[in-house]
DNA sequence: CAAAAAATACTTAATATCAGGTAGCAGAAA
DNA sequence: TTTCTGCTACCTGATATTAAGTATTTTTTG
């Protein structure tokens, strides 16, 4: 009898965990990680944004989920959103290979608990881990002075990303690929000044002042292709 | 005696590996996918360049190095070249998050015997190794078409990387972050003549004609730390 | 040390971008 | 139908960038 409480306290213990990361690579990476550590079990991954919802919907319920923030299917602010609406007890690590304040508070903004560079340490993953499931918020050791600052001054300043329309965002291409407004009005059959106008609207609508600083924070909000 | 010659042609037969990336993710991530091939030994890792070179100076015969091209102390490029001069037989697979044609023509002129994108799965590693091993160019299923094409068409078109200086490279950061003449030169305590100066000859040395398309070419050849 | 390379600062002129307007037109939504 | 949004196009003036020079000082390097 005794037996059978502590099996099931520790049970209750172990801590299921879903990645979902499109390279084989990173998950293979944090299996290896986390291999020797007894009470915590990699119950499941996901490739595709898809395939996580799907996995959550069907499958045993998870405590922690470790997440790429660049899937092919979907962005992972929007994934983050998706599965907070079902699943609120959940605990969402996010997983970037950049460091960028704006997309990060974004992200805990959607109801993420934590996120993690991917140049981290076995130690510092098992630490976030242990730390989500506290109830606490993990920031990544590297960033956490820059978010932590955005996040306490500005009360919440994650500025919220502007929509853009379909043209807007195929002139932002062409920009970012180095093209004048000449030669991108030339592509599209378009006039100068209706490049320039664009052009206009999207300084304004990032509320920046020339085109390396929009090339620069759409780069950092994940609106640019490359 | 049959046993004895059979053990050492199977250690022969085994391929010795040094991994050269500073994220421990990835590296581990390659830990796992090889774990089962019996043939592939990891015979060590290094996370800079610096301690790559100092392994192949001091440590056990390598016959396949898999090298992130990104480091924090040097680029792949100049690490490729260097591993190259003093060591002629070593088989050289270059890993890189991105698909730049750019950046692979040039890590090939450089002696690179293949590259491999890191969104790899287990078979196209081992199958990597393998051909290099043979002797045989590898070059990642995702981008050979546009790479082979550059290679054959145009002989030999990859542009060498200009040679830029500190300051150079600083200003080239600043740019890439948004900022205008007027604000570098500020930020350093320059005139803003100068940092046009600087600015004109970054243009001259990668023959663009305007900061995007510096900022583009840049960007793909991997000299921007972002 | 001497030569070479890098960094600094300035001039002039052409071109591009940025900021502020206005305005017509097509298609979707209310 | 009316309204709203997105796309188009043009004008003017201010500011920034680009191109092509020259030239002095500092730093690196052989």
């Amino acid at each position: 009898m005794a037996i059978c409480v502590y099996l099931v306290a520790s049970q209750q213990a172990m801590i299921k965990l879903l990645i979902i990361d499109d390279h084989p690579l990173v998950t293979d990476g944090i299996r290896t990680m986390l291999k020797d550590v007894a009470y915590l079990e990699i119950a499941g991954t996901a490739r595709t944004a898809k395939a996580a919802i799907a996995f959550l919907r069907d499958c045993p319920p998870i405590d922690v989920i470790l997440m790429d923030i660049n899937l092919p299917d979907m962005d992972g602010i929007r994934l983050c959103e998706l599965i907070r609406d079902t699943h609120k007890e959940v605990k969402i690590l996010g997983l970037t290979y950049i460091n960028e304040a704006a997309i990060i508070t974004q992200l805990i903004k959607k109801g993420a608990n934590g996120y993690l560079i991917k140049d981290m340490e076995r130690e510092e993953l098992i630490h976030a881990i242990d730390q989500v499931m506290d109830g606490t918020l993990y920031l990544s050791k590297a960033a956490n002075e820059k978010v932590l600052r955005q996040l306490r001054e500005h009360d919440i300043p994650g500025k919220t990303i502007p929509v853009i329309t379909r043209r807007e965002k195929e002139i932002l291409q062409l920009l970012y690929k180095g093209h004048t407004s000449q030669e991108i009005a030339g592509q599209l059959y378009l006039s100068v000044y209706t490049v320039d106008t664009h052009r206009r609207n999207l300084l304004q609508k990032f509320n920046v002042h020339n085109t390396q600083a929009l090339l620069h924070v759409t780069r950092e909000m994940g609106l640019l292709d490359a």
